[in-house]
DNA sequence: ATTTGGCCGTTATAATATAGCGTCATGTCG
DNA sequence: CGACATGACGCTATATTATAACGGCCAAAT
């Protein structure tokens, strides 16, 4: 979260009071939120807000690299390294709904795309299966 | 097509008309396609079907390994190869829409996973950009 | 002080996806 | 053959996810 601010800061980037709300929200679930789960948790506190603010807020996060997508699963996830989440890797475990976000490059998988002339601008790699943990209690 | 009955029969898998359907608009769209525009297309011939029966199809044809959904698109294409087809890696163009999709493993990606003891299920690996056709053209 | 641009909030609606139930076809086994 | 089990289909309804369009407010720049 600190950090989150100083990113933004050095970017000229105005991270509100409600950008920093949905953060805190996705920082401290440890597990991807629905955009309306979010909006659940905001409104738990008693505020009666739409999910287009919501939204608005995730836009701004995700293209701030404070937060990633999880495409296959319509969920939120914050960034485990802001500073370097360009091609973020997840393994996501059918069992517990725990992600783990892996850092590094997708070794040479986007070097290989823009070997074909593919100019990359994002990418989406998650691989979905069941963790060590969950296989080892046969959940 | 051909394939996909060979495929299911030798599976003792039904492939029956709306499912064929199904598969025969995704295989002649040379994009991916939204379940709501399968509908369209479904409908546009006469008849009056629901989202749900849609649905239905497409979720044999991913089991069956016919089709890929694009997560990052809500979208389907046809597998461009069905009997060998467990880890497919797409290149979308944001341009012109289309779709490349890539065989390989995933270079070392999934057995990184495994080595983490994490058993896979399924993978989704999706890159966003610019083809190099769209580049040139400055589309 | 005025303008400008970005953020927020509101209302409404679009787009995507699933649930639940009854029926019919197909294949199985006595 | 007939009774039964299974899976596919179709229908109605509804859930879930996401965006559009408009106006007000506030902070920063001029």
């Amino acid at each position: 979260m600190a950090r989150a601010r100083e990113l933004c800061a050095a970017r000229k980037q105005r991270l509100t009071p409600r950008r920093r709300q949905v953060l805190e929200i996705l920082l401290s679930s440890h597990q991807p939120l629905g955009a309306y789960d979010i909006l659940a948790a905001i409104n738990r506190d008693g505020e009666e807000v739409a999910p287009t603010i919501v939204y608005r807020a995730l836009e701004f996060l995700l293209q701030a690299g404070l937060i990633h997508r999880i495409e296959s699963r319509n969920a939120f996830v914050s960034c485990s390294d802001p500073e370097n989440c360009a091609a973020a890797q997840f393994l996501i475990c059918q069992d517990c709904e725990r992600v783990a976000e892996l850092a590094g490059d997708a070794a040479g998988l986007l070097a290989g795309a823009q070997d074909l002339g593919f100019s990359v601008d994002r990418s989406v790699i998650e691989i979905t299966g069941r963790c060590a943990q969950c296989q080892q209690h046969g959940r």
